[in-house]
DNA sequence: CTGTAATCCTGCGAGC
DNA sequence: TGCTCGCAGGATTACA
């Protein structure tokens, strides 16, 4: 579910929420998430504060320092990594509201609320790290740039010296950080593309065009607070917005918003894939 | 290198 | 009403 401008909008949410306090008790629950966790994670959590949330590509960065137990020195001295995979939801809520199923994991905090992590599919993950460069080595520097400062050339580089379809391309997390199903779907209309088109045979014009477009999806899709189509909610709770600006994904057979004709779905990749058959020809058009 | 399918899970809507 | 089927914002792995 949660693609970048979703993750995105989580961290924004929870910024305010969890900046300066400190973690006092942690709830495991029984269920397995994707990795082997231990029940004395607790133990390295209580007592530190949280003194910094990020966000790369998909994942939430969490910094901690102080208390706790085993980590030594100053600055960072732990980061909670949190990934949400298909259906994860992290969210503040008061002590007092009731705990949903699914809920894996609760944070008490020093302001007597709760930092919980809801999951129904457990697709999600929640990692420990002792510092950043640890993060770094396990998880970010596999990670391409950003959709706000891709390197032009790095970008046609590998999308033009791919045999692979675009939508592989986009989906690749070490191209561009962050995009998934929905936004590549929606960045490929926007700069005309098909979904099918290999990466090698598009022009310097296109290849501009379809990195321009992502950073554009992706910005007005923050700005919407991304997109629900079932599950999403932000830190706060909040649903998405920008599901109502879709122009093709899960708009298949209505009117493209462009020329009318109807909107077609695919399977690229093993993923459905939405596109208009006019406005997104198979071929170069030019 | 490619693509495809299976895998990890639960839940929901469509269709019968 | 109740059932089965297909499908779902991700990522990794095995295999052809």
């Amino acid at each position: 579910m949660p693609e970048l401008p979703e993750v995105e909008t989580v961290v924004r949410d929870l910024r305010p929420l969890l900046v300066g306090r400190a973690i006092t008790a942690v709830t495991v629950g029984k269920q397995k998430l994707r990795r082997p966790w231990v029940k004395k994670w607790g133990g390295y959590f209580t007592g530190k504060k949280v003194t910094e949330i990020r966000r790369r590509g998909k994942y939430i960065l969490i910094l901690l320092s102080g208390g706790g137990k085993g980590v030594l020195g100053d600055g960072v001295e732990g980061v909670l990594v949190v990934h949400l995979g298909m259906t994860g939801q992290f969210t503040v809520n008061a002590a007092t509201d009731p705990l949903p199923t699914h809920t894996h994991l609760v944070f008490d905090l020093s302001d007597r609320k709760h930092l919980r992590f809801r999951d129904p599919r457990r697709f999600g993950q929640v990692l420990w790290y002792p510092d950043l460069a640890a993060v770094e080595v396990c998880v970010t520097d596999k990670l391409g740039p950003e959709p706000f400062d891709i390197p032009a050339e790095q970008f046609e580089a590998d999308v033009r010296g791919s045999k692979r379809t675009l939508k592989a391309i986009l989906l690749d997390q070490s191209v561009v950080a962050g995009v998934g199903n929905i936004y590549a779907d929606e960045a490929l209309f926007r700069a005309g593309l098909h979904p099918e088109r290999r990466g090698e045979t598009l022009s310097l014009a296109e290849c501009d065009r379809l990195r321009m477009a992502i950073e554009t999806v992706i910005a007005r899709a923050i700005a919407g607070r991304g997109s629900t189509i079932r599950d999403y909610i932000g830190g706060s709770g909040l649903r998405g917005q920008f599901q109502n600006e879709h122009a093709v994904y899960g708009r298949t057979g209505e009117a493209c918003v462009t020329c009318g004709r109807g909107i077609e779905r695919v399977v690229v990749g093993g993923r459905s894939s939405h596109f208009c058959p006019k406005c997104q020809p198979r071929g170069k058009v030019k």
